[in-house]
DNA sequence: TGTATTTGTGGAATCGATTACACATTTCCT
DNA sequence: AGGAAATGTGTAATCGATTCCACAAATACA
């Protein structure tokens, strides 16, 4: 590997010759400029990065970490992300959790061994020991997802979310209305979505039985399970179920067209997430669309905002999202 | 930040015995090693891999080349190649070319000045200039999906997959059948699919008509159109069409079904990419799984290998493709 | 003309780790 | 007992850049 000493003995000139025409800074001669740019171009010299870095402490690297890599929300997530991050010239570091909690920790760490210059976290369960851990990293810190005091936050509001959603039902006429949910240690999908649907309810006036509330996991086969144990152990079946993801409504809609009923006249459907199996099934579902790619460059943007201050504030910005009524009610 | 000299200091040591505690090398008292780890454990010291790649010239980066990173096609490739990666201790640093070429070169360098330990390159367009610059970095390099001579290549078999389609197809008793394809410089999609499609028909002894072949993008507004070109401008319309990607197919099927044509009866179509969509469209789209998943494992372990043998080798590694026969056949 | 300022350049320290080498002490083996 | 081998530790060079500082030459200003 070529480097920066054997470029200023080329050029006749030193380092630190070499190194201000690299950075365009301080004072160059045109002559001794031009014959730098000369043997870097003949010799296709690339400064190291590392070097640099080890010098300057930025890396111009952003770590991002994600609970699972291949989901259609952490793609559109890192979509967003990219965009704004490479307009300033930063690249992402993957570090993908799998689900797995104390991954989250480990890969703090490791970013910070790093060096990134910042972090991006998309977290699902968030507790104590993590918390406390990203508080002592001083490096800035944004979530997406999840709200975390004392941090930059790109949130979603999905209380009333799933309340707009349950309303809906209600606008159209259901008055029992079932809800698959997953575990509330996820607290925006589990916790708050939940909330939503039980306050949706209650302020209808509509009474909600403790066999329409199902809890699932983050797949289809959960909500095709979930919606079996709804109809068989409920004595009043509902009209309408409420699922706080795609996925688990269309597994819940599998279930009910191999019944042989049909949606969504004896059985209607929503879901939250917008994802493209949405659009595209039959009948298509009713959804809710947060916008990751719009969360995505908020984070970014806010994570440079705090890069360049140089502080870690806490700061929350809500993303919008845009209820999509479809065939499925 | 904390370095080393301050723990070598805390811990009555030099900075070479802190070192080997960290590395596990040489030989180290048991009481030195207790001292140094009390220590690290009381400051929390994290060692920075940027210094320590510096001298080691290792970095346990990978990056990793994609032409667009929320596809589903890419997620699942990056989900492989990071189950492999994390085992070894290496992580992805992304670079996402939005299907600019010239960004490909671009990044090529940016990963070089960022001394990652090999590179992974999903490719769709291979032009000259990019394979020089490739030749020229000498660094563990793997491709999936096109074939680049000299190196480190995980590929499918494209020519034979889209044979085996058409070639279903006619076992089905379809005689005419179209083709929805892309532009030919992406070798592996564009030319080598149409090439099987060719074939497939010519060894049948069937003839093909110019106006069954068409031309998209990669979106399924392309699909569609190219759908409706075939049937204004077909003196003779197809019964069946093959189309490249799902989402071909789909924007396909759905121009025929906005024609209140039914399918597959009065039009038969077939993808390929095993798209979850495909699965879950109505009807089921028939298509070709190149497990992608298994791609990026192949290509993870591909490279793997390469660094550890420290030279860069031609290697081809054919990818198994399943054609997954569904209800629009 | 003499002093102040601007311009141009390089020497050497620095970032935070690893590691070659030297050296001292202990243990082993015949 | 006495040399060889194993064990333990530290000094200092090194990786490849940036940057402080000193200094010389050119230019401006009074």
């Amino acid at each position: 590997m070529l480097t920066i000493k054997e470029i200023a003995e080329r050029a006749n000139v030193s380092r630190t010759t070499v190194s201000r025409v690299l950075n365009n800074s301080g004072y160059v001669s045109e002559e001794a400029k031009r014959r730098v740019l000369k043997v870097i171009e003949e010799t296709g010299y690339i400064p190291s990065e590392n070097a640099k870095s080890l010098r300057t402490k930025k890396t111009k690297v952003i770590g991002v970490i994600l609970p699972k890599i291949s989901t259609e929300t952490s793609s559109r997530l890192v979509k967003g992300i990219d965009e704004i991050l490479a307009k300033g010239g930063y690249q992402i570091l993957l570090a993908n959790t799998n689900l797995k909690p104390e991954k989250e920790i480990e890969y703090l760490k490791l970013l910070k061994s790093r060096h990134v210059d910042g972090i991006i976290l998309s977290a699902t369960n968030v507790n104590r020991s993590l918390i406390e851990e990203i508080y002592q990293l001083k490096i800035p810190f944004v979530t997406v997802g999840q709200y975390i005091s004392g941090l930059a936050n790109v949130v979603f509001d999905d209380y009333q979310a799933a309340k707009d959603m349950v309303q809906l039902l209600i606008k159209k006429g259901h008055k029992r209305i079932a809800f698959i949910g997953v575990d509330e240690s996820d607290r925006a999908v589990g916790y708050l979505r939940k909330n939503g649907y039980y306050d949706a309810m209650k302020e209808a006036g509509l009474p909600v039985e403790d066999s329409w509330v199902q809890k699932g996991v983050f797949n289809s086969e959960s909500g095709y399970e979930s919606m079996k144990e709804i109809i068989e152990i409920s004595d009043n079946r509902p009209t309408a179920v409420a699922a706080v993801t795609d996925r688990l409504a269309i597994g819940a809609m599998q279930f009910i067209q191999q019944m042989g009923l049909s949606i969504p006249e004896d059985m209607a459907f929503a879901g939250m997430g917008a994802s493209e199996l949405s659009r595209y099934i039959t009948p298509s579902l009713t959804t809710i669309d947060f916008s990751m790619e719009d969360a995505g460059r908020e984070a970014a943007a806010l994570l440079l905002e705090q890069i360049s201050r140089e502080m870690n504030q806490e700061e929350i910005r809500t993303i919008n999202y845009r209820l999509l009524e479809r065939a499925s009610i």
